[in-house]
DNA sequence: TGTACATCAGTGAACGCGCGTTCACTGATGTAC
DNA sequence: TGTACATCAGTGAACGCGCGTTCACTGATGTAC
């Protein structure tokens, strides 16, 4: 508690990092000693600069983020993260990678909220592809961003994007099964799904659809081209 | 002539720009007065700054491009852009400016070169698409961005990110007149083929297939998502 | 054709800025005995 | 239980850097007469 009022307190800006911060420790991880004194260590400063750098990044798009002011946010000097992470490109991939589990939660979640290998399950976990990159959007660009250093950190992203990408090809298969479809289409049916989602959750993030659309409703959208495109493959081919 | 070699001693890392300024002179003007003197003026400095600008964004990407480097590459002072562009993000606006018309043109061309209204005329459209984005990404990337300030320039590339919109909505009409389909489907069959291609243009640049299917051919995917969409619409609907 | 002059398109030096990272340091914490 | 000490996790000052933009300026060009 004393904790939070210190941040607050060191700066004015951090409240909804404090909100999220909240958050996470309801979900993560219960304090050991809930009423610790204040002072001079932080308590859990990797994750209150990893919430810090999410805010951040949504604000001020993946570029603009800065460790400075991600410093400043979470109350500490500039110096104090790198007792934490390696560097900048470090702390960014940390929230990358909880990018692709909160995604691959979303996803999984709503397709289950429907029969196995059903349209409407497909149609389903698109649409959640779809809010997750409208609600987290700068998040979203960075995760599928090209990153510039290849390392273990890398390595991370690419293995929590492929649990990402499974949530889809469990679906695919089952979908593919009760239809009776050769297990070799698999992909040719997955990667198109794939590209409508990330296509819809794109031009809308960027505002492309405002230009030549406006009227056009995300939802409505990964319906119909997830059902047209079942539909072709699933009663003609 | 002269005036190529006063560029080259200027700055050594220019041949790429002097290169791409002698093809749009070729196309866009032929010099007024060929034997022209090299001297204080530039000549054309403002195209000089654009293709710059546009070859360094292709390197650096577009948030690591720098109004310096632009100047050290036209061998110019970092103030003499300020007599063509009002900013830097006026210059980088220019660019996607030129990205629309290029991209427009090759979409244009490739849907031409197959029947009007045919399935493979918007397919071989739709591979146009991915291609260009293929060779120029962060030419791509920036096109579509999310630009920061609102003002006419951002209304050009408004109007001539419409005009290349036309080029998609014109095939489908065709597509849909052919097969007796209402004209009120048109945006519903647009917008789909448009997630599926942009879909696939910012995966494939992004390299997000390498993690999960680095044997996707972006040609292949474009053709099976197209054709079983279309006919998903065109048999079932 | 020659000249005076306005305008145009550059120069180069300087500005303030915020950045990422490093450094030697120090206060707080945990542990062995 | 008390103490000595190693380790951990911060501080705050400083670094060099490249950036976008502005300024007063000046050489080159075009034009009116």
């Amino acid at each position: 508690m004393l904790l939070i009022v210190t941040l607050r307190v060191n700066s004015p800006n951090s409240e909804l990092f404090v909100v999220k911060r909240l958050m996470s420790e309801n979900i993560a991880q219960p304090p050991a000693e809930p009423a610790k004194k204040a002072g001079y260590h932080h308590g859990d400063l990797k994750e209150a600069l990893t919430c810090a750098a999410e805010a951040l990044i949504e604000t001020k798009g993946p570029e603009g983020f800065s460790m400075a002011e991600c410093c400043r946010m979470a109350g500490v000097s500039t110096a104090a993260p790198y007792r934490h992470f390696e560097d900048r490109e470090d702390l960014v991939k940390q929230v990358a990678a909880r990018g692709f589990e909160a995604l691959r939660v979303a996803t999984k979640t709503r397709r289950d909220s429907h029969p196995p290998g059903s349209v409407d399950s497909i149609v389903a976990m698109g649409q959640a592809y779809v809010r997750f990159a409208e609600s987290s959007p700068a998040v979203f660009r960075l995760m599928f961003a090209k990153h510039k250093r290849m390392d273990e950190g890398h390595q991370a992203i690419h293995e929590t994007g492929g649990t990402c990408f499974m949530v889809l090809l469990e679906a695919v298969d089952a979908f593919r099964e009760q239809r009776g479809l050769s297990a070799t289409k698999t992909l040719d049916i997955a990667l198109p799904l794939w590209t409508i989602v990330h296509g819809t959750a794109c031009l809308l993030i960027d505002r492309d659809f405002d230009v030549v659309a406006p009227e056009t409703d995300p939802d409505d959208l990964v319906r119909i081209a997830t059902e047209g495109f079942l539909s072709g493959i699933a009663g003609v081919n």
